[in-house]
DNA sequence: GTTTCTTTATGGTCCTACAATTGACTTGTC
DNA sequence: GACAAGTCAATTGTAGGACCATAAAGAAAC
């Protein structure tokens, strides 16, 4: 073992000229990666199980202890589920809609985007949401909805924070009359997002939420008549109106952030 | 060891009435769950370390094994990034585009989300973007795009391949020129998850490219002259005139999903 | 039939040991 | 003094083994 290799032989460095530092990757994340592929492809049907994590050990000649990483990484993609027991062990199953919005809520907390970005977001989601579910809105979707508005009704007067409350519900029972799922995440997500910040500051004075349910009746009989250019205006000026307001209190505080990580980069 | 509780103790069933079945939580997502409410929280700047995989274990008095699946799934998060080697470790980041960007696709593969649906985000999101990408564009994007739409024009009649590539990096410029982490992340994801559909169902016919370019340039003139509306309304065209060739196409052709797991409910 | 117990394959957890990595430190050389 | 090479040590990466906890099927008892 005396004839390694260095480092700056030059023939080596002729040989390896353009080549970059070389990354080695860490078994657990080969294998996650490999059984994603498996999954995504056409290996695995829903709730197909996968092999057990012993099996893992000797088809892989890993250890136990990285298969069972890759594992936690699948898991934390939403990919599979764990049950123990007998009969349990891992099967792949369907990233659901809140696995991704926790996903957008750690960026967004991540990156303290700005209320005003979200803002933004709503601006461009929320209208063509609400067009969608005027076009495809079903009898539940309909019934579900007028609950919802009678229940911040009552709220208004009684309940602020059930006020803001059920106002989610809301906006998440048009996101889910749009029939479009991706839609439907991206939309709940940010609504979710900016429920938490009202919550911080409380923009829910008495006038605004007197606007918000005569603009909520207007909408939801929009979506009722299937008239899906006047819903998608009527929210749109909604947004808008929520939209002003918002840049009335930016102006006077210093632009806000969402709560989470305070941001130095190192 | 004889004395032991009985399920069906009439007795202990009075006092466990109303209790639903206990979900005992593994260690790993206890702590995976802590550190990342930690890590959300004050008590972590950007950075910042972690405890070592040993300190961590004599903290919470886990095994190293449970630790490490712990900080796997942090790290799938994107929350945190791991070093081996002295003075290595896992520090705090936050989680990149990218990586939300994987994880829309996962979701959307996931659940088979037809080609429709993402025409109907794109449509939702990208005269959004245009709008704000005409009021903050800053010199170097309008470069960058400069720079994509001569490449585009050369591809156009050399290298199909090339031509949708370049397609995308001109979704993305526009992107990162709005200047909204959020509403950036979602427009790529989507871009990305078009241009494999449409490498697919090959739509770009000369007659498509040509009109392409022309609409390009007609948007980056905009987008130029600051004009905000006018670049939503050019955007807003274009993508309306490709949901109207992709409606086309779907009416022939029955409904096409995007490649992925094939969905079969267990 | 219903309930209860037993069985057993599976994931969950812990432990120990060693290998690989890598930046700081030390030494050598000119 | 400057630069190169080698050494060191703390940390993650990996392996292997042992045992516990869980849970569904099947057997046994009533």
């Amino acid at each position: 073992m005396t004839t390694q290799i260095s480092p700056t032989n030059s023939h080596a460095e002729t040989l390896l000229e353009g080549l970059g530092r070389i990354k080695v990757p860490k078994s657990s994340d080969v294998l996650a990666e490999r059984l994603k592929q498996e999954i995504l492809g056409d290996g695995y049907n829903l709730g197909a199980a996968l092999p057990t994590e012993r099996e893992l050990v000797s088809t892989t000649g890993l250890s136990r202890g990285s298969v069972r990483e890759a594992l936690r990484i699948l898991e934390a993609q939403g990919l599979v589920n764990t049950r123990a027991g007998r009969y349990g062990g891992t099967t792949v199953s369907q990233p659901t809609a809140d696995h991704l919005a926790s996903h957008i809520n750690l960026y967004v907390k991540g990156r303290s985007v700005t209320l005003r970005a979200l803002v933004e977001v709503r601006l461009a989601l929320e209208p063509m949401v609400a067009a969608l579910a005027a076009e495809r809105r079903t009898d539940a979707d309909l019934a579900n909805l007028h609950a919802i508005a009678e229940r911040i009704e009552w709220a208004a007067d009684n309940d602020l924070s059930g006020f803001l409350a059920e106002n989610v519900n809301w906006h998440d029972a048009i996101a889910a009359a749009s029939h479009n799922d991706l839609l439907q995440a991206f939309a709940t997500s940010v609504s979710g997002l900016m429920f938490e910040a009202s919550q911080i500051k409380e923009f829910a004075s008495a006038e605004v939420r007197q606007r918000v349910r005569h603009a909520h009746a207007r909408i939801l009989e929009a979506i009722e008549a299937g008239d899906s250019d006047l819903a998608r205006r009527r929210v749109e000026r909604d947004v808008q109106a929520y939209a002003s307001i918002l840049e009335a209190v930016l102006a006077t505080a210093t632009d806000v952030e969402l709560p989470g990580e305070s941001q130095e980069p190192a």
